[in-house]
DNA sequence: CTGCGTGCAAATGGTTTGCACTACG
DNA sequence: CGTAGTGCAAACCATTTGCACGCAG
């Protein structure tokens, strides 16, 4: 995502734009692979080398807040950072920890299917993500397309 | 479950049987709200008045590995811990932060179709989760059945 | 007996907070 | 200009760790 396209969608949701909010929202969608805030940090001093740990807090959560981020949460008890797209689910790669998003518009119609037909005893949903767990069964040659 | 119960099944897995990790046990299985390690830690001292928080944490540690218990991850970052029961997947409360477990083997059935038809590139499955979030609609009176 | 498990207390590490300063709108 | 956002460092809090002692097998 490019800088134009970063404020673009930060101006949208009614926050101010600012070069560290920019900076991590574009920082997120780099590194594609749900970073940790640590990881966030880390690659956005490479461009930023004066932004501050609580900072970057501030605007993922902010971020988040406004929807523009979504936070996954993993076994370790680690929160990591998801650009938000549109619906999707997760997989789990037990190896190697990495978390890949998984959309299925299929899947996610037979869900709905399901339990519109079968209520959950006095529970309205929401929402339902899956949390596929797995290995990624690696090829020689290159990475994942996934991943 | 009882003691017995519980010292049978600690057992089973060829650990040690200590007070502590029969207390532990049985605490997780009392409070059925898949309770925080405070929470556990709370309850088990009014019988327990001196266990200690380390020790609570690696008996956790210790009956997760075994497969006595399941950790549950939270938005908030603090684990939550669950007797193993059988699958089950979880229903979220958006409202009071309960975590309810949801049993439903004709869901479980309709997921592994739809996998062994559909393969995800690249990725084996070993297990999936569902992860419903949602509000509980509270009667008037009383409880929650599930809670 | 012998080593694994426990208690204790200090350390860790991710995240949060308070406050003075800066800059977006 | 005024207020929301930032930087910094200290605080927080769930969890982990190291070590001496105790008890299960």
């Amino acid at each position: 995502m490019n800088t134009a396209d970063a404020i673009e969608k930060i101006k949208q949701k009614g926050l101010r734009v600012t070069p560290q909010r920019v900076a991590v929202f574009q920082t997120v969608w780099e590194l594609n692979n749900h970073p940790t805030a640590e990881d966030i940090i880390r690659n956005i001093r490479k461009s930023h080398p004066s932004i501050s740990v609580g900072t970057v807090y501030k605007v993922l959560d902010t971020l988040v807040a406004s929807q523009l981020l979504e936070k996954v949460k993993t076994d370790k008890g680690t929160m990591r950072y998801d650009p938000i797209l549109s619906d999707h689910h997760h997989l789990y790669c037990k190896v190697t920890d990495r978390i890949v998003d998984y959309e299925d518009p299929e899947l996610d119609k037979m869900l709905e299917a399901f339990f519109s037909k079968k209520k959950i005893e006095n529970f309205a949903i929401s929402d339902i993500k899956l949390e596929i767990t797995g290995t990624f069964k690696t090829k020689a040659h290159g990475k994942q397309k996934n991943g």
